[in-house]
DNA sequence: TCTGGGGTCCTAGGACCC
DNA sequence: TCTGGGGTCCTAGGACCC
């Protein structure tokens, strides 16, 4: 290895490529909507903040996150529509088919973000690694009508950098022997893997631009950092040690589901009410993915964005908020610190294993089981009919009606309600059907 | 970009066991 | 019941990514 760590003997010991959807979603939007082209669009309708802007939108001071009046007031003509996720996931897989067609070795990172091992496909396809990335970009582009921005690297992380370097409909080639050209500016903080947290420690050590990390000794990486961060070393030094995983993302490896309410709040009884909605939502989700959890993760986040966590085992894996409530109630009394306002709580379902598979606890009687499977469908069926949250949990009542502390000395609220298939419109009826014990 | 929501992975330190 | 050493598992929290 030369004396600065630096690759440059073999330029290529590997070649990877990182493709990048140029804003991926207003591209998308773009692509199907003719009429849109040239113009501003921005998508997060649902939200009311932007979730993606195109180059036009950009060009015209809109930024991720900004609220959608404020987008109104900077770019009038501004197009604005909801973001469609299955619409784009629709171009998302076209994006990887047409990448699959000059390898299979292809990782599918993220909906809008790919990766390619072309290693060795020099002589198979009779070209060189550029002109191979070339004509993956141009395909990608003509059959999806967008633009891709793209790196060529010997590592994940150098072809990260390079995808990055010119945007939009950048190839941006990093050959071993030229790696210090795109680091020696480059903040360190831009590199993959590389946050706010341990770019504060690297000032410690004088450490300021991604060249200066790749050039510390292994001796100096060592002692310093943790195995992450040593990986990235080795990456920026062109040494690839992160594979491209193909491995399809099955399923999920664990669902989660937070909800951030303003004001903080003091009331035990209502940040609680807030976890078990949480519960309930990630439970709805998955069920609709036929999965259960053996584990549950609680944490609640206090004002200051200090947050505390606990988990445990559930009995025995399961969807369904009945059977979860007691250990959320004895975690969240593990986690809550009496008077300390809460701006937000999550609930995690770990450890999903397919549904309805489940072994049978030794303890449990089937039929106590095989009768909450049964309502449980049924309050499915229901919500796919009159609305997400039309049965739910007595404990949450209070995180389902808005003005939450309007409450009073804990009458239930009413809540309005769409009628079911059959019924008079009896009083009862502008209730949510509630279950379980009030906890 | 003072802070929205959904993910994954890693580690330090304690408990527990030879 | 004093001592040391070492392995494994689990938990809580941190960091980062899109």
């Amino acid at each position: 290895m030369p004396e600065d760590g630096l690759l440059t003997l073999g330029s290529w010991p590997n070649a990877i490529v990182h493709l990048d959807g140029d804003a991926f979603f207003a591209s998308c939007e773009q692509a199907l909507h003719p009429e849109y082209r040239g113009r501003p669009v921005v998508t997060g309708q649902e939200r009311n903040i932007v979730a993606a802007a195109s180059y036009e939108a950009k060009a015209r001071g809109v930024s991720r996150g900004v609220p959608l009046w404020k987008v109104r007031e900077i770019c009038p003509d501004v197009i604005i529509v909801p973001s469609d996720y299955e619409t784009y996931s629709l171009f998302s897989k076209r994006m990887f088919a047409v990448m699959r067609r000059f390898t299979s070795l292809v990782e599918e990172y993220s909906i809008d973000e790919g990766f390619a091992d072309i290693t060795g496909l020099r002589r198979p396809l009779g070209a060189s690694y550029e002109e191979i990335a070339r004509r993956m970009k141009e395909a990608v582009e003509a059959e999806l009508g967008l633009t891709v921005s793209v790196g060529l690297a010997p590592s994940k992380v150098l072809a990260k950098v390079g995808s990055k370097w010119r945007k939009p409909s950048g190839l941006t080639v990093i050959p071993g022997r030229r790696i210090h050209e795109f680091l020696k500016d480059l903040p360190v903080e831009k590199v993959w893997g590389i946050g706010p947290a341990t770019s504060a420690y690297c000032r410690q050590f004088g450490l300021r631009t991604a060249l200066d990390f790749a050039r510390q000794s292994e001796a100096e990486v060592a002692a310093r950092f943790t195995k992450p961060h040593r990986e990235i070393w080795e990456e920026l030094n062109g040494h690839s040690v992160h594979p491209v995983e193909t491995a399809e993302k099955s399923s999920y490896a664990s669902i989660s589901k937070t909800r951030t309410f303003t004001p903080p709040s003091t009331d035990p009884a209502f940040v609680f009410a807030q976890l078990l909605k949480n519960l309930e939502n990630a439970c709805i989700k998955a069920r609709r993915h036929g999965l259960a959890a053996r584990r549950l993760v609680i944490y609640l986040v206090a004002q200051d964005f200090r947050s505390a966590g606990i988990e445990a085992d559930l009995t025995r894996p399961t969807a369904f908020p009945l059977e979860m409530t007691a250990l959320l109630r004895r975690l969240f009394d593990g986690a809550y610190r009496p008077r300390t306002p809460y701006r937000a709580t999550g609930v995690i379902l770990a450890e999903l294993v397919p549904a309805g598979r489940e072994q049978l606890d030794l303890f449990e009687p089937p039929v106590r089981i095989e009768k909450m499977t049964r309502l449980y469908r049924a309050i499915d069926e229901l919500a796919a009919k009159l609305g997400k949250h039309c049965v739910h949990a007595a404990g949450s009542a209070a995180a389902h009606e808005l003005p939450q502390h309007a409450l009073g000395r804990g009458d239930l609220p009413l809540r309005k309600l769409g009628r079911l298939p059959g019924e008079t419109g009896r009083k009862h009826l502008g209730l949510p059907l509630l279950m379980g014990p009030v906890v």
